[in-house]
This record gives C-alpha cells, sequence and structure tokens, in this order.
DNA sequence: CTGAAAGCGCTTACAG
DNA sequence: CTGAAAGCGCTTACAG
C-alpha cells in the first residue's frame, strides 16, 4: 500500500508538499500540484486516516450513541444521522446500549479515547458523569429525545408532556370514560413526561388514572395491557406510551376478545411502520423523527465547526394520525 | 488528558513500561506492575487508540456494510453483531448503502483507508471491483445474506430458493390454483433466488407464474399488489419477497376490499415484528437473523485471528411460521 | 512556492 | 525485568 512517500518520490517533490495537494493548500504551483495528482492517480495513494488523526488530534469520526436500535424511531434517527454523515465525509461508530447505564459509560469513555468528533446520544440514563468529563474534553454532545444532567450539552426533543395529554383528550373528545395507560420506564424523562401528560388529562376531568407498566417492552406490555383488561372490566380506552410496547398491547388486547374501537379506543403514542396495517389501524400520534435527526446533526456539526457557544435545545411537536382504533 | 508519558513519569518508569503493563507482557515485575496501575488510575489515563493503531497497524475497528438499515432483518443483524463486537472490545462503523453500488464503493475505500480490521458486508451490488481491492489488502469481508464475486470471502447466506419454494407449496397444498408473487429486485441474488423457488413450483404443478415487481420496497409494491389484483380477477394466493413489501402487500390487499385469507391467501418471505398484529396474522417464513449475524461475526473473527485460511459458506434454513394468512 | 525537521502517542525489536 | 531509540504516516510551524 503506498503511503505518501512513495507519492513523494514518484512526483519528485517531498512529503510536505504532497500533503499540501492533499488538503489543497493554495501555496502549491499548478504544475506541481499537477504532477503531484497525477502520481497520486498513478500509484492508487489514499491518505491513512489513523495518521492524520493523531498528528492532527481529532477524527472524521462522529459517535452515535442510542438506547435501542430497533426501536423504529431510532432505526429511523441512524439511518437519518448516518446518511447526513456520509454526504459530509464523516464515519458514524454506532454503539447501541439496551438502555444500559453501565454500557452507555464504557462507549462515552471508548469514544473519547477514539477521539471522536462528537457525540450524538440517545441518553439510557441523564445522570451519567461520563457524559460530564467528554465533554471536559471538548467533545460536544448533542442529546437526542431525551435530556441530560450537563447544560453544556445541546438537545432535541419532543414535547412528550403534550403528545400524552392530547392523545388522552382524544379519547375523552370520544366519550371515553375509563382509560388507562400503558407507560414506559419511569427513570427516563421520556416514560416520566408521557406518563404525567396522561396524569393531567385525566385530572382536568375528574377520571382515575389507571397505570400500568411496560417498561417500554413489547412482553412486559403485553402482560401489563393483558392485567389492565383483567382488573377494569369498563376500561373503555387506552393511551400506549411508546411504539413497541404498542405491539404487546395490541397482541393482549387481541387475545382478551375485546373489540376495538367498540370496546376499547386505542392511541398510540409513536408511530411505527405497522399502525396502519394492524386491524383497525391503530390511531396514533407520531414524532418527527428525520426532522429530529437531522436537526440533531446539523447542531452537533456546527459545534464541532464552532460556529456556537452556547447550548441550544429544540422542541418538536408530534403530529396526530387520526385512523380506526378511536371510531367515528 | 493524560498520555503515557505522563503515567510513566509518575510511575518513574520509561514509557516502554507502561506500554508493556497496558499490553499484559508478563516480563514485567509485579512490584512495578502496580505502581504503574496506580499511576494510571490516579491520572485516569487512558490510552489513545489511534496512536496504538497506528504504530500497530491494524485497529480494532471493524466495518458492518449493509444494504437497508431500516429492514427489520439488518436491524436485526446490525444489533447482533454490535453487541457481540461490544462484548470482544471491537468498535462497529455503521454503513447503510440503500441498495446504491457507488455507496458501497465507497463506504469500502472509506474502511480501507481507516484500516478496519475485517467486513461484513450485505453487498447492494457482488460485482463491485472494490470488493476483490480490499481483499487484497488483507482485509476479511464476510458476505451476510447475499454472495459476493470474489472467492477468497466467506458467505452467510439463507436458502432463499427453497424458502420461497416451500412457500408457494403451502399455498398449493392449501388449494390454491391462482398464486402470484410479489418479487424484489432481479439485480439482487436475494431477489432472483425467491423469484426462481416461485416458478420451481409453480412449474411443478403447471401453474403459469403471475409476477408483479416490488423492488423490495413498500411503496412499489403497494402499486405492483394492486395491479395484480386488478389484472388477475381469479387471485386466490399471493407469495410476497420480503418483509418491507409486505407492508406495501397488505396496503393494497386492505384497500381492495379483498377478504385475507377466505379470498386471497398470503405467505410472507421474511418474519417482520408485524406479522403477528396484522389481521389476519400472516404466515411467514422467517430468517434466523440472529444466528445468521452471529455466525458472519464468529467467522470474521476467526479470520482476523488467522484460524482459518479456506473461505467458508454457511447456509441457514428457514422457518415456517403458520399464522392465519392462509386458512385452516 | 517548497523542503527539512519535529512531533502526534503509541509499540517493539534490541541491548543490557 | 527494564530502558533508549526507532518508527508507524501523516501535518505544520519554520526557514528560505
Amino acid at each position: 500500500m503506498p503511503n505518501i512517500k512513495s507519492v513523494a518520490a514518484h512526483a519528485n517533490v517531498s512529503s510536505a508538499t504532497v500533503s499540501r495537494v492533499l488538503n489543497n493548500d493554495p501555496r502549491v504551483s499548478p504544475e506541481v500540484r499537477a504532477r503531484v495528482r497525477a502520481s497520486i492517480a498513478e500509484l492508487g495513494y489514499r491518505p491513512n486516516r489513523i495518521a492524520r488523526s493523531l498528528r492532527k488530534q481529532t477524527s472524521e469520526t462522529i459517535g452515535l450513541i442510542v438506547s435501542d436500535i430497533e426501536n423504529p424511531h431510532f432505526t429511523r434517527a441512524v439511518r437519518t444521522i448516518e446518511s447526513a454523515a456520509y454526504e459530509q465525509g464523516y464515519r458514524v461508530v454506532l454503539c447501541n446500549t439496551d438502555e444500559s447505564p453501565e454500557k452507555q459509560k464504557s462507549y462515552l469513555e471508548v469514544l473519547a479515547a477514539e477521539q471522536v468528533i462528537g457525540i450524538i446520544l440517545v441518553p439510557a440514563t441523564s445522570d451519567d458523569l461520563t457524559i460530564s468529563q467528554v465533554l471536559d474534553l471538548g467533545v460536544p454532545i448533542v442529546a437526542l429525545d431525551r435530556t441530560v444532567d450537563d447544560e453544556r450539552a445541546d438537545a432535541v426533543l419532543t414535547d412528550n408532556v403534550t403528545a400524552a395529554r392530547e392523545a388522552t383528550r382524544h379519547l375523552i373528545n370520544r366519550g371515553r370514560t375509563c382509560i388507562g395507560f400503558i407507560a414506559g420506564r419511569s427513570e427516563i424523562r421520556t416514560g416520566r413526561d408521557r406518563l404525567y401528560g396522561y396524569q393531567l388529562a385525566m385530572e382536568e376531568v375528574g377520571q382515575e388514572p389507571i397505570i400500568a407498566t411496560g417498561g417500554f417492552r413489547m412482553d412486559i406490555a403485553q402482560r401489563a395491557t393483558a392485567e389492565l383488561l383483567r382488573d377494569n372490566p369498563d376500561l373503555d380506552g387506552v393511551v400506549i406510551g411508546n411504539n413497541l410496547m404498542s405491539i404487546g398491547a395490541l397482541q393482549a388486547l387481541k387475545e382478551s376478545g375485546r373489540r376495538v374501537p367498540e370496546d376499547i379506543a386505542l392511541v398510540g403514542i409513536d408511530d411505527p411502520p405497522w399502525a396502519a396495517l394492524v386491524s383497525p389501524a391503530m390511531t396514533a400520534f407520531a414524532q418527527p423523527t428525520h426532522a429530529m435527526a437531522h436537526a440533531a446533526f446539523e447542531m452537533l456539526i456546527s459545534r464541532i465547526r464552532k460556529e456556537r457557544v452556547v447550548p441550544r435545545e429544540m422542541v418538536f411537536q408530534f403530529e396526530l394520525k387520526v385512523r380506526e382504533s378511536c371510531g367515528g
């Protein structure tokens, strides 16, 4: 494999000059530039990124830490970020924490040791000291979907309180009087906020909250929904706290034999690909995932380029997709 | 940020000794080892992986190139590989080609320049010269899901011909006499093989093949299915060529008002998360995605460790999940 | 406009 | 068992 010295020898210049051509330094004469370019092409030379990174003390790599890559919301975010990074010449190191604070800590350390140029983080936990340590090193972090405790990090969020509140109101407005909520994990901001939005809406009309814990997981949500149905024969509405749990909840509803929407109306928070496919098609609050991920990437890049000093927080709104699961 | 010299100074040894401790070289005396370890802990030192990579002319990073990360089959493969890599101390650079040969070529070049230690590739195209160039450099490649033309690459595959043939037979055995196929892209081996399996089964019973092209995409599959239904009023069975296309096909069926399975029976190849949720639940041929991805990772690692010289090919079988979309 | 030289932070033969 | 020194492949002040 040719290196910068082979090219220099071939073009009869110094390796400094080859480097200047590589980095589009304007101080190289056109003739020399052409000669070097020809040598590069002839030898099939590609600069060693690792050597460059070591010398410049920075890489062209961004770290992407997600809490669950199999959640379609995050899958789409990963795709969006990867694609934007590709276009701008960055590489993406993907890390999946499975909501584990230990994995998050470990990955943050690894990414710092790899000298990534910036990190987009869907935090499994917000109060991770490692986050501050990484920021101390000057590596910018953009929190996606959930906040972190260090205020130096930018954040791209959705208004989960409003979404859950509106979802609950949607059922209330359709005359439902016994509405349950399948909650995610309360250690996670998203889970807390959505639960809070549900509680707010219930309080507004003086209905008693009925809450089951689905742990952001399909299997747990299935059991939780089954229990909710068993313990509350009058239940006529359910709000589901995220897309993975909607699979479990739908399964439990199917097994229970209750009709949707006649017996029970349903609203999902998050709008997974299968929402329109199930029968009846599920009414859902969709996050603008693509726009959010894109915003997070742009924020990171502007930080990397030091175009901005003040941390920013962007909050996106959900969009209601009315389908069939709440009746006419 | 402390480097190896700061640690050496702090522990009153040479940086060579620190390096030996870091790399568990047995020749370091226990006392010195302990002293160095203490200094490392006290200073919070973490070795610079980039410098190590440059010196050792290799990295701890593997490249993962997939053709479509939003396809749940590949999402799960990515998750499996990332997780296995994490456990063994490797990093994963994720690349998504969107089935574009140009992106594949570009990513292969980037990964080679980054000196990844090996690559797992779901090829967008099999006859990419860059694949051979990367192999020439000594970087092992494991093809996942689809073959590549260079025989030095290992491969982990599924028996797509048999799966499609069995799927079609499943409908034939249930008395269906006018069976259509929603095909993927024929430039891709998976697409060709599944189409061929369908054709084989149809030939066996002397039925005329009815083929529509869904391009491995949801929207195209929806249009294709709608046309198929319009042009073939007698259609009483459909085999769907992959999971993304099944969303489109189901949507078109729903809009057409035909009843499943009474009017039309349905078998999907691939078993996405929503297969069990739709009404009626979709009968499907599932790939052992997790096992495949794990096998690919193990193959790559054994190559990296040079435990093996001869290229290997592993072929997995699909598993039939009988649900409701083909009747009793 | 160009080159010689130093140095990024490691690892590893070599010598003792 | 330990250290001095070379070198991985680049980039960049410095000098001319």
